[in-house]
DNA sequence: AACCTGACTTCGG
DNA sequence: TCCGAAGCCAGGT
């Protein structure tokens, strides 16, 4: 499979523990730079099917763009069990936590 | 077949 | 520095 959804998907299974991405870094490994909206809606329809690691993918910010009560405590949770470090803004240390696939 | 939506990103005023 | 608008593409209705 060579479709969008395959690759974002397999890019996203890539992200190493303790580690973040943000949308438009996904699109772009995936071989679809500026479809970063896409990534958004391969998660919402594959994240359960495809067992993927949802709450590393964050916004170009380093913070969760999901709403309080959407998943947001969730995703922080998931990710501070990981390692990650928050802010007391709740943004993470990009310089820290970017994967970078090197 | 056309229109709408989505956890975004980036540029211009 | 902050806000608004446009652009990205696939899937659902």
């Amino acid at each position: 499979m060579t479709s969008f959804t395959q690759s974002v998907i397999d890019t996203i299974k890539h992200i190493p523990q303790g580690k973040v991405a943000s949308y438009g870094q996904v699109a772009a490994i995936a071989g679809f730079p500026g479809a970063a909206r896409q990534v958004v809606w391969v998660l919402h329809t594959s994240s359960e099917k495809e067992d993927l690691p949802w709450h590393r993918v964050i916004n170009a910010q380093g913070k969760i763009s999901l709403k309080p009560g959407s998943g947001h405590e969730q995703q922080k949770s998931l990710l501070e069990q990981e390692g990650v470090r928050f802010d007391a803004s709740g943004t993470i240390d990009l310089d820290q936590y970017l994967w970078s696939p090197g």
